[in-house]
DNA sequence: AGAATACTTAAGCATGTGCTTAACAATCAG
DNA sequence: CTGATTGTTAAGCACATGCTTAAGTATTCT
């Protein structure tokens, strides 16, 4: 039996993957404030630094961040589009949300209430 | 070797973890049509009811959904607290990124630039 | 060249995730 | 009460994730 549902944007689940741990969310609260190399990372977290290099892949994997190595040293930086991506994903689910709640605001305010479904007012 | 790192907001794991798994956006994007039932928001797919269950736990355990028994049917809704939180979270990023790059443009259009190495702070 | 630096790869392991099926409630309709 | 509807629990399985250590490779320094 195929799955032909979820017509939805399958990047999504790498960005949002990606972001669902406190490590790679540090990494990049810390690529705001510019770009830094692998060691420069991973300084701040107990961690071996391949561990630090698997978060980086899974970062780089889901496009939130790019890097490029020059000598021997990897130079890592956010990517702005990504973040704003996921964010617009968000953005729009709550708008939608807030669109719903104004349609059924204004169809309380009007005069009929026909039998009260949700939330009888007390 | 404990990890004293990540004083950051633990909650946003299990967000972010819910958000990267495409059934579960597509019951939040269902939810923003309102509340519905666990069978209605079964219906769409391929797949067992437990694992809609199972999803919907997740969704609940991160705070994005809540929901109600009356009868027997359980009544899901979305918690857009929850998903501005997360928004908010992506929202912080982008414009502390925008600042950096606000900061490095007007430090380029002046007229000194000392040693362009990023963050020597010794 | 030889040593230090900066990263990379590989293998392994414990735990988590996303399903499944089978069996078990609880509630409502006739 | 009987039976259909709606949901829940439990067990199990395949695969993914987040680490680790050990052993590389490539680059730069002296």
């Amino acid at each position: 039996m195929l799955n032909n549902q979820l017509p939805e944007d399958p990047d999504l689940d790498s960005v949002f993957q990606a972001l669902a741990d406190p490590t790679r969310r540090a990494i990049l609260i810390r690529l705001c404030d510019g770009p830094a190399s692998v060691s420069q990372l991973a300084r701040p977290f107990a961690m071996s630094l391949p561990a630090i290099l698997q978060h980086l892949q899974v970062l780089e994997g889901s496009g939130l961040v790019r890097s490029e190595k020059i000598g021997r040293v990897r130079s890592c930086t956010i990517v702005p589009a990504a973040v704003r991506r996921a964010e617009g994903w968000l953005s729009a689910r709550r708008t939608a949300e807030e669109r719903r709640l104004d349609r059924l605001e204004s169809f309380l305010d009007s005069d009929d209430p026909p039998t009260t479904t949700t939330r009888s007012t007390p």
